[in-house]
DNA sequence: TAGTGGTCTAGACCACCAC
DNA sequence: TGGTGGTCTAGACCACTAT
């Protein structure tokens, strides 16, 4: 008779999937439910707000829970650290720097982030291997105007990622998968043709509605993202 | 004085954000927090359980609750219905089936899946389409060990996805992302040209240890999948 | 306005595991 | 083996919103 709450939870996930209640069928309270379960109505709520938090159900004050029609189906992706993704895959992780310069912000990057006016920012592109294979590329801006320390920095050892884990959290980031084909420069730092399909992760980063960073991160060749929900 | 949890949450996030409480730091226990922040030991249970669920701190018992080292950064993607994605954007949706036919199953396709003998799949090949433009190209393997009555089924009016939802819900899956380039039979259907960089998502369910379906779904040019944490 | 979920409380017992 | 988190309970008040 230990944790109730599972058992509450796996008895009602099972009467959805088999059927017993179907799609947008309003199931009973929580005070029945704890009467049926024999058990505090608090822990009926957690269970229905577990099941809720994955989106089987939908919970609504006073007009009751009720199933999803079409269960809107989530999956979470683990965003590594590219060091930590590399070594877990028992290879040996080296970085490397391509290029710094600091520029004007672009446009394009001042619209992204939400800049208002155009100070400067940090570039930096990298690559990351794993056993001397390509791994993934980087193309890094930083916003000096929240970070003029990173204009000191030192990216020669570090890479960009770690360093700004350790020097600034986030709050809140926006990631965006896609494709695109390598061109000149990104297949010859990914050892791949022109041409070829490779895997896109671009995300940004604030802190308390500053902009912090963008990223572009270009995995090598047949490189897939992967989770189990 | 409303919702403390939440409360409670957002100030020990901050201070772990803010460096009082540095990486790998152990946090007073909860018995503790819950007299400073004034409310019951189930409040800051609350909070704390969720951040940990956040990936932002560990918890083990006897041990205490530390900051992790290095946050496990994660994301959520909601895998919507492809027609509620297209209606979502407030386009017209259009399904049309492609190709459909039965065959013994692939040796690829029961390593996938982890199918021991070699029944008989499903087929289907489809196209979903937004206010006419093409939207989708699914590539559909289902599984008639395990759902002998998809071969009855009538998939010109109903999108494969739609039809399995309402028939066998699922409960695990495994979902991949990746990148491709266009081949010409699906360049044709997605109106792009060969050679294209499209956005690839694999998924493979089971439904309490049988395989159901597998499926690859290519998205149109210049597809992106985004989420916010 | 009434019914439902959202949350808090104070106390309790228990499981785990680092010390 | 003792301290810590994990969970349950019974009751209470409140917020939201369908009707």
């Amino acid at each position: 008779m230990k944790t109730a709450f599972r058992d509450v939870k796996k008895d009602i996930r099972r009467r959805i999937v088999q059927g017993v209640w179907g799609a947008g069928d309003l199931l009973p309270n929580e005070v029945d439910l704890a009467q049926e379960f024999q058990c505090a109505r608090a822990t009926v709520n957690r269970a229905m707000r577990e099941l809720a938090d994955e989106g089987l159900v939908e919970r609504k004050r006073k007009a009751g829970t009720r199933v999803l029609s079409s269960p809107v189906r989530q999956a979470r992706f683990h965003i590594p650290i590219v060091r930590k993704e590399i070594e877990g895959r028992g290879a040996m992780y080296r970085y490397a720097l391509v290029n710094r310069e600091i520029i004007d912000t672009p446009d394009w990057l001042r619209a992204r982030l939400g800049l208002e006016q155009g100070k400067q920012v940090l570039h930096l592109t990298c690559m990351h291997y794993g056993d001397s294979s390509p791994y993934q590329y980087e193309d890094r801006w930083i916003n000096l105007a929240a970070l003029p320390q990173a204009a000191e920095a030192d990216f020669d050892s570090v890479g960009p990622n770690e360093w700004l884990i350790a020097e600034v959290p986030y709050s809140d980031a926006e990631i965006s998968f896609s494709a695109l084909t390598a061109e000149a420069d990104v297949a010859r730092h990914l050892s791949c043709a022109q041409g070829d399909p490779l895997f896109l992760a671009e995300r940004s980063t604030w802190f308390e509605t500053r902009a912090i960073t963008y990223v572009r991160l270009v995995f090598h060749r047949g490189y897939r993202m992967t989770t189990r929900y």
